[in-house]
DNA sequence: ACGATAAATCAACACTTGTTGATATAAGGG
DNA sequence: CCCTTATATCAACAAGTGTTGATTTATCGT
């Protein structure tokens, strides 16, 4: 005994850890979570450092400010942003229930980008500059796939922008608002009863 | 800047000023612009208070804290309700379209009404109780006034709650990501627009 | 006129926030 | 081995937050 091996003096927790850490893609993961969850004024640096099981100097000496990790959160994958313009391919008189789905699944898929939806959403109520992330993700995204499709600029812009704007509505009744009958309502019927809605708005006649 | 260097010596900007100040009201209105526009965190005491030409201990002396102001500002008329309500009554073929517009209208008319429903939106993210608020503004509502033209309770519930949410969705995306083809786009036309989706929602099929 | 009360400001507290500089430990190349 | 670099913690700052107690001035009932 009294033999002080190894094992028993650790006892300063500072400096460098053993190992590869893969403590910034912690910190990532950390953040988009708190940030969709919270908000950007609520997700506070030392909360997100501590899910991340690290201090909160070690955040802003990987990403520099709070405004540079938002940033590094607010990404979705090109895969599924690709999976979202393939929705625009086929019969017409099945594009509201392709768009619907797309959107909904992209929204409550993968926590990768739908957290980062969230979080973006979340904040885009109270930060411009998050505003316009999502403003450029509905607006440019969306009509570059439905322009072709519809007759004249301004008629495509408006409705491109009125369907998104809807299924936006029905993500935060589902999962901000949490409107119960939404809430607990699964997915598929969700999709089902909004899908014509949307092709209305898509394809529908207004003229009349 | 803006030192008023004049040579007369007013003692003293301390103390109750003359006359009838209404000071009480102006105070709720600042709030309720400011809770609108920045949100509940970002909307500081101090702000408002300034905003309404008022120290902030005063604000703190008439309402308790910042809680109970935020509490104050959260109501809608009755007059604006029953609007709504009225727009359930008449011909069903043109539901739609007076639920479609008693809803935007509301959302954008009054500013008194208007911008506590989007204080009450902006909080309803960061604030549990301001979403306990508006989940029932959304479901207790309107579902009354639907539940009697719809089958079973259930399927009512779900389909107001979508049109509630889709309809805050296209608020969402006019006022506060202001998706630009829809900001600018003049209210009228996009009832007229959305109405025939609503209607789709709230009466058409989906058992098909 | 007087005293109670309401309306207003001031100064400060206790706390949290983002951010920074110093320091400590590990990893890796020469 | 040493020296640089990447990873980590600690302590503290400056600014901003909601909130409070003391104080000053006007209004109003008696």
């Amino acid at each position: 005994m009294t033999e002080d091996g190894n094992s028993t003096l650790p006892p300063s927790r500072r400096g460098r850890r053993p190992g590869a850490s893969g403590t910034r893609q912690a910190i990532l993961d950390a953040a988009r979570a708190r940030f969709a969850e919270d908000g950007y004024a609520a997700a506070t640096i030392r909360k997100i450092a501590s899910d991340a099981g690290v201090n909160a100097a070690l955040v802003m000496q990987f990403y520099r400010s709070k405004d540079e990790l938002f940033a590094a959160v607010m990404s979705i994958s090109p895969g599924a942003l690709s999976r979202i313009e393939q929705a625009f391919d086929g019969p017409e008189q099945a594009l509201g229930e392709r768009v619907t789905r797309a959107h909904l699944t992209l929204w409550e898929g993968d926590p990768r980008d739908s957290e980062s939806l969230l979080a973006m959403l979340r904040a885009a109520i109270s930060r411009p500059q998050a505003a316009a992330q999502l403003r450029e993700f509905i607006q440019a995204r969306l009509l570059k796939q439905i322009r072709p499709r519809l007759r004249d600029d301004h008629d495509a812009a408006v409705r491109s922008g009125l369907a998104s704007s809807m299924l936006m509505g029905v993500i935060v009744g589902r999962r901000i608002v949490q409107v119960p009958a939404l809430a607990e309502e699964d997915l598929e019927s969700v999709i089902r009863r909004v899908a014509p809605a949307i092709q209305t708005v898509l394809t529908g006649g207004m003229e009349v």
